[in-house]
DNA sequence: TATCCTACCGACCGATCGGTAGACAGTCAA
DNA sequence: TTGACTGTCTACCGATCGGTCGGTAGGATA
């Protein structure tokens, strides 16, 4: 809880639920398996969060203000629209080397949040969301981008990526092995493809 | 198992498990919830389907093959690859309305698979992703099509179609509500806007 | 010294999990 | 009429679930 000391404890718990929920799920995996991931008794795990639902929200929070902040970045460092949805295009890809289990929660949390919004539970990335949808109103204000619906084509553009990265695991038999290792490249390319034709107006 | 009279309740249990499974996952859904659903005992279940794996099995297994049957389909109808690929994302849109459960249910397979491949599980939708990506390619051998790689393609497309469906419960709150009824029209559109510019190699 | 707080623990709780065993009624063929 | 088979039931099993309880060690405060 402080801020200027936080014990190492919660944190390593947060770590562990991340990769946990992203492979199981947050009915697969347990309490006990957490606790025993950072080798503490589960009754000390329920110290740290009283609930499970309280440590997947914990886990939630910190995947989304992290993604939030890093789009902020981009949009503070880059003036111009075009190359910050580019940079954008970028960062996922780079993120889904760099943290695999961001795609599979998130993917997971869009699955069940129907269900447990009647619970008055908070979507955590709505203000990246809103982030995202922000470059493209912006770049079309100034009349850089089309007119497309910014949402559509944002959930288009994170669906054609996390997607493709869910599914590698399941399908790379499908790839012929020698040109595996080109997919993620060429995969960025095609999104930034995706990116020119269906956003810029001008062609370089 | 009989094909010529299957029991109805065997069929009720596969209808109501694609319904929960989709809903909750397969975790999150318990086999007593399964036969209450249908009216019958717990253990009357387990005659019929010997574990809930067979059960869930029998769903997957169910919607693959519905799938695979209408990609088939239309590839016997139409002779045109064009004309095919653009059946298909109709066939997309179309059934993301009339059978919401499907898009869930894929989505949760592709993200548990991984993890259940060690069981030796066939991936049950093998049939339909080689069914569309020979679309591609016998488009692209034909000359009609932009020499893209047919399963990013693919999986680009479906991400961008099943990503925003999945999602539309979640984040429905961010569209004006006098074009929400719209989205799913515009969403259509886009994609065939995505199939034109990516994969057809002359602009009508 | 006395008190409080944080982090942790083992033991235990009621509930639910997936799955089993055995009985019973209906159907149908030998 | 008998016997096998099918579909359903109640009762039960051990394991595990999320969570509570009382208590302890140690450091900070007074």
């Amino acid at each position: 809880m402080n801020p200027l000391k936080p014990p190492a404890t919660a944190d390593k718990l947060i770590a562990i639920a991340e990769s946990l929920f992203a492979e199981k799920g947050f009915y697969g995996v347990s309490i006990r398996d957490l606790a025993e991931g950072v080798s503490i008794a589960k009754s000390s795990l329920l110290h740290h969060f009283p609930t499970k639902e309280k440590l997947y929200g914990a886990v939630l929070k910190k995947l989304a203000d992290e993604m939030t902040l890093e789009v902020k970045e981009i949009r503070e460092r880059f003036p111009d629209e075009t190359e910050q949805i580019f940079q954008f295009v970028h960062l996922l890809c780079h993120n889904s080397e760099e943290k695999p289990n961001r795609e599979n929660i998130i993917l997971r949390e869009l699955l069940d949040n129907p269900k447990r919004a009647e619970k008055a539970r908070k979507w955590f990335f709505a203000d990246y969301f809103r982030e995202i949808t922000d470059i493209i109103r912006s770049g079309q204000n100034k009349g850089a981008f089309k007119p497309v619906n910014p949402e559509i084509f944002i959930l288009q553009l994170l669906g054609a990526h996390r997607y493709l990265i869910i599914s590698l695991p399941t399908v790379k038999q499908f790839f012929d092995a020698a040109i595996y290792n080109r997919i993620l490249t060429d995969h960025h390319v095609e999104l930034e493809i995706f990116v020119r034709e269906r956003l810029l107006k001008t062609e370089s």
